[in-house]
DNA sequence: GAGGGGCGCTATGATTTCCGTAGCATGGAG
DNA sequence: CTCCATGCTACGGAAATCATAGCGCCCCTC
């Protein structure tokens, strides 16, 4: 499977709106949780998988190849760290962060 | 597969941690773009699958299991609709939409 | 009351993705 | 050279997702 971009042809949108683009290449296993553990920390990827419940690393190595074709992370001397653009989608999803802790609270 | 669940262990996380539940509904399939597509409007299970370029009957329904179970859409009337937790998490996605188009202008 | 059409949804079998485990290749330290 | 940690790949099995067909239901019309 190829990695979603805006403004190619993702899995369920011929238009390449980005916001599809994003839905797609977000709504993989693993891949919002993967920005989320870089934003907190960058890491090698044998911590990276640890701080992902050891998630297998052939998925890993996936998600972060994909991620790093969408450059949203790079890999830098401390191992695998959030580009700009990937800082900003991580402050993009701190709200996604309240509202969970919101509908948490209300189960 | 279970619906995840704040406060219930998920997968990637037994601590429950509200926003590691929301990553793992929110990471499957097509449950992002069946929010975003409800919160543009409510839908009929036949609409609401012509929205989603026909994504296959089985997983459409199964997402809607489970976000019916986790209160985040509710059948009505007038087909799918959000509730107000629903809404409320449309809301904390729209600063994911704007960076969206910021990513797509950068490509 | 017999047909027709739209609806929500299920059945089924193929395909893709994901998973767990083992282990290879590389590089630095001793 | 040996030891050890690291990034990552191989592989076989399990699970999720896919496309397609069509059932059962209700409503409408004839």
């Amino acid at each position: 499977m190829s990695t979603p971009r805006p403004g190619k042809r993702v899995r369920g949108s011929q238009t390449g709106r980005p916001i599809m683009a994003a839905f797609d290449l977000l709504g993989r296993r693993w891949a919002l949780r993967v920005l989320w553990e870089l934003g907190e920390a960058p890491s090698t990827f044998r911590e990276l998988r640890g701080r992902c419940d050891d998630v297998s690393p052939t998925v890993l190595n996936t998600r972060l190849r994909e991620l790093r074709e969408a450059r949203l992370i790079e890999k830098t001397d401390q191992g695998y760290a959030l580009t700009e653009p990937g800082r900003s989608l991580g402050r993009a999803l701190r709200p996604l962060t309240r509202w969970a802790e919101d509908w948490g609270g209300a189960n």
